[in-house]
DNA sequence: AATGAATGAGCATTCATTCAT
DNA sequence: TATGAATGAATGCTCATTCAT
């Protein structure tokens, strides 16, 4: 596909953020896209060419896009806790930031939409916080446990704190980030 | 004269909640769930009287299951950490055990098909975890943070090792069990 | 079809009058007949071997009742003017105390419910009149018209006059009936 | 671009009508419409939101049609008896020329289809002919009945001539026309 | 005989995709 | 390229009929 207008592509991917945030994966359908977008319904097919292909195709852009953020945060030459609070703090300022996307990429995951290639996308990302928790623990920082289970522990224990928030309305500010932290830290450290 | 079967009604749901996990809420209909159940697609009709409500019903019914299930373990007179380490054994376990059931009901969180009492259920519920924790401050077992950031740290991190397992095909066992509650327990306790 | 108890029979025709007069015939249906004649929907197979077969039944019924009722009133005796008015205070009095019926009737003429016996009954019928206008031509008191037109034109007459009042809730009374016999009368007479 | 076609609304009209006059109102659905227009099922609810609506529309459309075809042969400056007989042959030549139209008002008024606003235009629409039957009483050629009753006489027994010729297929002409005129003129005159 | 639960063909409607402009 | 009208397969739902009790 030759994009003549990559302006489209992104109007496209917003508005079908929106929707999905706003009534949910099961209600979306092309014609809402294509009004939520202001665009013809048919311009969608000049840009994807099916549905499914602009799910996917959001699905790993948002993916690659998120990685990216979550790792711009990492600076190898900081201290160690230093480097997870970074990381920490920078992990829940995109889930509230972008609620939307990762709303979306939650809701895919486990629809009948993501072909292998998503799915695959889906499960890998974390290598970068993988080697940063080697190094806790070469450093004696961080308690001799599998990386996986830290990381689902303090990202399930992030993505939920974000939820919370969301529902409640919550504000997050740096005496919120501070506490919740404490209680990552406290579970991870040696 | 032929009965209303009170079982069909569980037939329905189980059928509801496998093909969800199989295919996605996105895929989900009518006609599927009369084959997976092994029921005229008219049958569905009789016991609840649209697709909406059959989700709703089924929806709430696993809320208060859940409920129900997550409490069966609280016994007031333990020691503290025994009983939350209870507790934690059994929300994990339960997860696990019925994975298909959390599948389905965060997959319906955010579809447009929840109606607002369901959506309201969704967001009580952890009354009881809430006194726990307060005896356990009172105890001076536990750090003076708002109970529901406690919770939610806790509960986000419980799904996302169960999670995590499931992905990965892994079984839990008691080891497992006792590594990542010492996650949960070093984290909130002061 | 042996019938073991024939006031179901009749239970049945009520009901279906009531409904198609209330909801008209396309919102007609097996389940609300049952409902409202107070039997299960199965045991209206018991006495019908299917909706037509329901519909045509009772339209061949009433269209029986109603040429009986409207014969009764001749009395080949009687001079003939005063037949006619007898014949016309009859037909309009049978039109409006047995209106569901004539609403039955004519929203089923032209259904695709009828089969040729019943189109056929719906054509005949009118023999009796017949006979009396040829009295009336040979008295020399009657036009020298076809009787099918006198007919048509005194009955359509007649028809239109009950919709009208049964529109506009108009009660009709002998005055009524003497008033608009005589617009009928001066069109036929010589 | 495309555009809607305000051809296709007429095609879909028409080929309604001609359905519900083959096959009745209560057989009417929207792939035999569809079929019939020569137009894909889909494109029915482009013009039309639901099958309710397509009636509905269609029915409040021969009503204006209709109503503006009768009024178009009065010509008040005409003596009355021409004014009326031509009236006459109008809504007799109307009766038949578009009798699937009247066909299909009929079976309409009764069904559960009609809307409040259609109900209503069903029971407007004759005020022109109070008019001039007022002016037939002001120069004595009428008798002093009410109006709405001497206007159901007339109608009704055309309406009645109407179904006998299409039922006999006899063909309507002028000296049926002026036989059966002669009837109602009967009827009415002083 | 009487009942109403069970059934699936049939119907109204939606929606991804194509097509004419 | 951009558009939205056109399409018909797919989906939710209804309802005449059958069946088990």
């Amino acid at each position: 596909m030759k994009l003549k207008d990559p302006k489209k592509t992104e109007l496209i991917y917003a508005a079908t953020l929106r929707l999905v945030k706003q009534h949910g994966l099961t209600a979306l359908n092309m014609a809402a896209i294509g009004k939520e977008a202001k665009l013809g319904m048919g311009t969608l097919y000049v840009y994807f060419k099916s549905k499914e292909e602009l799910i996917n195709s959001l699905f790993k852009h948002l993916k690659q896009l998120n990685t990216a953020r979550i790792y711009s945060s990492v600076k190898p030459n900081a201290p160690f806790k230093v480097n997870v609070k970074e990381l920490y703090d920078n992990y829940i300022f995109n889930r509230v930031n972008f609620y939307e996307e990762h709303f979306f990429i939650e809701h895919c995951s486990g629809s009948h939409f993501l072909d292998k290639e998503a799915r695959k996308l889906d499960e890998s990302a974390f290598t970068g916080v993988f080697e940063l928790l080697n190094r806790g623990k070469s450093e004696l920082l961080v308690k001799e446990i599998d990386n996986a289970l830290l990381i689902a522990h303090m990202m399930g224990s992030a993505n939920e704190l974000v939820n919370f928030c969301m529902q409640q309305k919550i504000k997050i500010n740096k005496s919120f980030l501070d506490k919740t932290f404490s209680l990552c830290w406290d579970s991870i450290k040696k």
